[in-house]
DNA sequence: CTAGGGTTAG
């Protein structure tokens, strides 16, 4: 009796995709297999026909068999229709057989469910699995990461007696392995009567590949000590391992394992030319790259891959061009790596052909690749485009909606990127940190830290990166309180501490006025950058220690580092804050001279304000009529500043003149910037760029000051009435003004810049937002206690003379940090000596 | 007919 075998076979939708980064469900395929497909098809025709039924039968199997190695979705769909056709009886011998090609083919295709499908709808017909279906369909389980299934199988396994075997018992230690539950394995490793090289190199590479790369290598030792050889793939295991530490030594160590074998295996050289690149090693990788007769496309992905990471666009490309060359198909992974290059070098020309390229063979279904799209028109500044790819994707994971608010706060949109943080179905570390950085861009630095806060009790552990963020938002803040509390914060929870979040730590500090905390920080830093270097000299720069502010710098030229334009930038203004007049002068000069970086205009400004604070107004002027470009508004104001600080009528009628013959400079390139910089993570600086921005009046806002009171922080806008405490306040000012008038204050009416009467000036200036800040601090703290205001504008002198005063007359230390610098007023003295 | 390997977006 012809028995139909049962059905239906498990249907792969269109949503069904592989669980696994395995083969693509390509529409075109490879050569290989299209001409593989060739041969099925004939197969197939020859099975349909009507013929003798034995002779059908084997070519069924034959048929299946190779559709299952070429596993592809339209290979699959062959070898089901072929099962169907099987007239046998469906618990024989040759219908397990069947079965178990089929499992193999969605396995390997990695279609984890339909393999599980399968299995299940074998042993629902009555039909045993045997010893060969289990690897198969534990590999399938393996790729989607099915743990619970996993553990079902298992259950089975036992049931069947076969827990002894040695194949079934490697697949689970790998199955286990790969789902993270790495003891899981090890349970089922240690029971083991007998292990092979397999055993081992599984347990081997799911530590390497879960991020437990140490574990690995001492795996790998314990191997060679129990006697057992590793073979090429156990080497290439441990090898990736020790990319994965970036550690050469060790590296070297187990390539003495490699033995008499040589490096005849492909897959073997492609790690160690991998290792060699991730440990530095360029030089070793670059001729192992050259020797290899046999490059395909895997090495040519990670050397591109590698270029890319190291923004090196132009190799890129060069790699991309020769193995076009060789005739290889850029695949997904070489598409991924170009499609960040062009997003990298903003060529929008040439991501855009990336672009019609994954159109054209069918690469957008791989969701990484459609995310790599959204970030690379986001990058080049084409965020309705990023839009319209995302609202096409069908499936998107939360990397996709992180990468779009990431474009759109890149392109300084964050009231777009917040709308959508809002409707996301899914959130991680990566959506919180793009959040909370989008708001210290926007110099929100108040909301950066709540949303920090929400953020942990939304149980989400934060990260250096998080951190990095937090640190900045303190330190323009200027809460001291707050930036010992997230020090400690990073300290309790051992969040790791890089380069880049040390320096920040620095600069927080710093900007909190506790220069002892920021040194002490720099001081433990390991291999300082520029960078580094550079918030140690701004610390100094702060405090107006030139003296101390140009010795670091010669430190740091001292240790052989190379300084950059930013670090002069800083170290100019030290001179300027300390009024060291020759040598701000000598280490102008050499920028050009000595280290061969041109100044650009940014370094004129600060060689204004320079001569300007010094009161060199013509000095000043001559070299703003000597520069090599047009001056802009940063330079004319510094020069402003300094004559209405000389009170130099004449020439500030004259530099306000000039400045209104400027063309209205755009926001555009501040915003441009701010991206440049937030693009290289480097939110201390695009929050710089912002408030340099609002300063500039291109975003208009009143002078303000803010005073933290027991983790509160409380501003004060210049005439703002809105504070509760408004009428104690109100008191304390006209106290404060009548105690300090006794010791002969008289009111500095010039800082008002209003034309009204005298009366009206001198309420103005009783108003001004550091006063109302520091009469509070007067209310809200105890005697002694010292008070910290940081101030968005410069100070103006009135009330720098009115703080000295009330440092002595209220016995207190008050410290005000102004756009530049600090100010520590003590009796009635000023750290500045009444230069700023 | 069975298990383990290299590149992979924010």
């Amino acid at each position: 009796m012809a028995a139909t075998s049962f059905s239906p076979l498990p249907t792969l939708t269109t949503q069904s995709q592989p669980k696994h980064n395995t083969k693509h469900p390509s529409r075109t395929g490879s050569f290989r297999q299209r001409k593989n497909m060739k041969e099925v098809k004939q197969l197939h025709a020859q099975v349909t026909k009507k013929g003798l039924s034995n002779r059908r039968t084997s070519g069924i199997t034959k048929l299946i068999s190779l559709c299952a190695e070429i596993a592809t979705p339209e290979s699959l769909e062959y070898a089901k229709k072929a099962y169907e056709l099987f007239e046998g009886d469906a618990s024989n011998r040759v219908s397990l057989h069947m079965l178990n090609s089929l499992i193999r083919g969605y396995s390997a295709a990695g279609f984890c469910d339909e393999a599980i499908l399968l299995y299940a709808q074998m042993v629902e017909r009555g039909v045993n699995p045997d010893h060969y279906t289990f690897p198969f369909v534990l590999s399938g389980c393996t790729k989607g990461a099915a743990f619970l299934e996993g553990i079902q199988l298992h259950g089975s396994v036992v049931k069947l007696g076969l827990e002894g075997d040695l194949f079934i018992q490697n697949s689970l230690i790998h199955l286990y392995a790969e789902c993270g539950e790495i003891d899981f394995g090890k349970k089922v490793f240690d029971k083991m009567s007998e292990r092979n090289v397999v055993s081992w190199t599984s347990l081997i590479c799911s530590c390497t590949r879960r991020d437990r790369p140490e574990e690995a290598v001492s795996l790998f030792f314990e191997m060679v000590e129990a006697g057992i050889k590793p073979n090429s793939v156990t080497l290439v295991c441990a090898i990736s391992a020790c990319a994965k530490l970036r550690d050469l030594d060790l590296g070297k160590r187990i390539c003495a394992y490699i033995g008499q074998q040589g490096l005849n295996n492909t897959v073997l050289v492609n790690a160690l030319i991998h290792m060699y690149m991730k440990c530095g090693a360029t030089d070793r990788a670059k001729s192992l790259f050259d020797e290899c007769i046999d490059k395909n496309l895997v090495l040519y992905n990670m050397i591109l891959s590698n270029y890319v990471h190291q923004g090196m666009e132009r190799e890129a490309l060069a790699i991309l061009v020769e193995m076009l060359q060789q005739g290889l198909q850029p695949d997904r992974v070489t598409m991924l790596s170009a499609l960040s290059a062009s997003g990298q070098s903003g060529d929008f020309a040439f991501g855009r052909q990336c672009h019609c390229y994954v159109m054209r063979n069918g690469l957008e279904g791989w969701e990484s690749v459609s995310n790599a799209i959204i970030d690379m028109y986001a990058n080049c500044g084409k965020q309705d485009l990023a839009s319209r790819v995302f609202d096409r994707m069908s499936t998107k994971s939360v990397v996709s909606w992180n990468s779009l608010i990431i474009g759109f706060v890149r392109n300084g949109d964050v009231d777009s990127a917040w709308g959508l943080f809002n409707q996301m179905p899914e959130t991680d570390l990566v959506t919180w940190n793009t959040m909370i950085g989008a708001l210290v861009q926007e110099s929100l630095f108040e909301d950066a830290i709540e949303l920090f806060r929400v953020m942990q009790s939304e149980g989400i552990k934060a990260d250096e990166v998080t951190m990095l963020s937090v640190a900045s938002a303190c330190g323009y803040l200027g809460a001291l309180d707050l930036a010992k509390w997230t020090y400690s914060y990073i300290e309790k929870f051992g969040i790791p501490r890089d380069l880049k979040l040390d320096t920040a730590l620095v600069d927080m500090f710093a900007r909190c006025g506790d220069t002892k905390s920021a040194m002490l920080v720099f001081n433990k830093i390991q291999n300082r950058d520029v960078s580094a270097w550079t918030s140690a000299i701004g610390a100094m720069a702060m405090e107006g220690n030139g003296i101390r502010a140009l010795k670091i710098f010669n430190e740091m030229t001292n240790q052989g580092v190379k300084p950059d334009a930013v670090v002069f930038v800083a170290v100019l203004t030290a001179c300027s804050h300390g009024g060291l007049v020759e040598q701000g002068m000598q280490i102008f000069r050499s920028m050009k001279e000595s280290y061969g970086i041109t100044p650009q205009i940014i370094h004129y400004g600060c060689m204004v304000d320079l001569f300007g604070r010094a009161g060199l107004l013509s000095d000043a002027l001559d070299l703003i009529n000597g520069m090599p470009m047009e001056p802009n508004k940063v330079v004319w104001g510094a020069l402003l500043a300094a004559c209405r600080t000389q009170k130099d009528t004449q020439m500030a009628t004259y530099v306000a003149e000039r400045m209104n013959e400027l063309a209205q400079e755009r926001s555009g390139t501040h915003v441009l910037l701010s991206n440049i910089y937030a693009s290289a993570g480097k939110w201390t600086d695009v929050a710089r760029v912002r408030l340099q921005m609002k300063e500039k009046g291109l975003l208009k806002v009143p002078g303000s000051s803010s005073i933290e009171i027991d983790g509160v922080i409380h501003e004060f806008t210049s005439s703002d009435e809105s504070h509760p405490e408004m009428t104690h306040i109100s008191q304390m000012v006209r106290e404060m003004s009548c105690r300090i008038g006794d010791s002969g204050y008289v009111p500095d009416l010039t800082n008002v810049l209003l034309d009204v009467d005298d009366e009206e000036k001198e309420f103005l200036l009783s108003r001004h937002s550091e006063k109302l800040a520091t009469a509070f601090g007067l209310i809200s703290t105890s005697p002694g206690t010292p008070i910290r205001v940081v101030k968005n504008l410069r100070m103006c002198s009135d009330c720098h003379s009115v703080v000295k005063l009330v440092s002595k007359t209220y016995g207190r230390e008050i410290v005000v940090r102004d756009n530049n610098r600090f100010h520590f007023f003590r009796q009635g003295f000023c750290s500045c000596n009444d230069f700023w």
